[in-house]
DNA sequence: CTATTTGTTTATCC
DNA sequence: AGGATAAACAAATA
């Protein structure tokens, strides 16, 4: 599930814990999700330490205690954070519980297992977080630097370049969807067939894209307004909400992509631009 | 039983 | 070497 906007909303789960302190750590350690990490030293870290600020870069989050502790999370394909007032019982696929002073959990849960949980101490930002590229939103994200995206990856279709996270940190299967498709461009158009105004558009376009979705989703994960392409994409026989023509759906770099042929009309710069001249 | 999944990494092939 | 493609990971759901 989790892209940006999921992401930021499980931050927010998280978020009315901060300034609570820690007062045991539930896991199992031979958990998948903790394929990289120290869990000893997690525990031992984490015990007694406040919990300070809970950080998002993209699908990343970094959730600091006591100046010193990192702990990094990544949801993968199923995970999601809870904030839990009575400590139940652990349910299936809750890999991480923090019990907190306040009687409440904080808990990581994830049934597949493609997540991730990392620790780390010291006063220094942790490798995993340190020098992440610029999100779509963030001020050095510029239609320069996606131009030398475009450049760095002549051949590869767009639907595939949205979804490489040291590019796009936080684009997951659905927004490169929906940006492509109200941006109107064929997904598989290659990075180098974008013409100069199309490649504006796309720039603009994924900054809105973005912006929307951690609006309607990241706030209270509410449901996205029909005029998206994304209350469409995923049911059999969904049509396209600009055309009301059918919608297509085909796996482009190992993802299934669904888009409005009628809709999707920009098919790169050769096929468009090739005019006859008088000779 | 089959096919599907909002992610990423690794292996393999050209 | 480097880019594209497939496989792998693993569990829930239809």
């Amino acid at each position: 599930m989790p892209e940006l906007a999921e992401v930021e909303y499980y931050r927010k789960q998280w978020l009315p814990a901060v300034g609570e302190s820690v007062c045991t750590v539930r896991l199992n350690p031979g958990s998948r999700v903790f394929r990289e990490t120290d869990c000893s030293a997690l525990e031992e870290g984490l015990v007694g330490q406040r919990l300070e600020n809970i950080l998002r870069h993209g699908k990343q989050m970094a959730v600091v205690f006591g100046e010193v502790h990192w702990l990094g999370l990544h949801m993968g394909m199923t995970g999601g954070l809870s904030l839990v007032e009575k400590g139940g019982p652990a349910r299936p696929g809750d890999h991480l519980v923090l019990l907190m002073e306040s009687g409440r959990s904080l808990v990581f849960n994830d049934s597949r297992m493609f997540g991730r949980v990392r620790y780390a101490s010291g006063h220094e930002e942790p490798a995993w977080w340190a020098g992440l590229p610029p999100e779509p939103l963030d001020r050095a994200f510029t239609l320069g630097r996606l131009e030398c995206y475009l450049r760095r990856q002549p051949g590869t279709p767009l639907k595939t370049l949205l979804l490489m996270q040291k590019y796009f940190p936080g684009i997951g299967n659905w927004m490169g969807d929906e940006i492509l498709w109200r941006a109107r461009i064929k997904p598989t158009v290659r990075a180098d067939q974008l013409g100069e105004f199309k490649r504006r558009e796309l720039f603009w376009t994924i900054c809105e894209v973005c912006r929307d979705a951690l609006r309607v989703i990241g706030t209270d994960w509410s449901r996205p307004p029909d005029d998206w392409l994304f209350n469409h994409r995923w049911k059999p026989g969904g049509l396209c909400p600009r055309t009301g023509g059918p919608l297509r759906r085909r796996v482009i770099g190992g993802r299934t992509t669904c888009w409005s042929p009628e809709w999707q009309i920009y098919r790169g710069k050769r096929s468009c631009s090739t005019v006859a001249r008088p000779s």
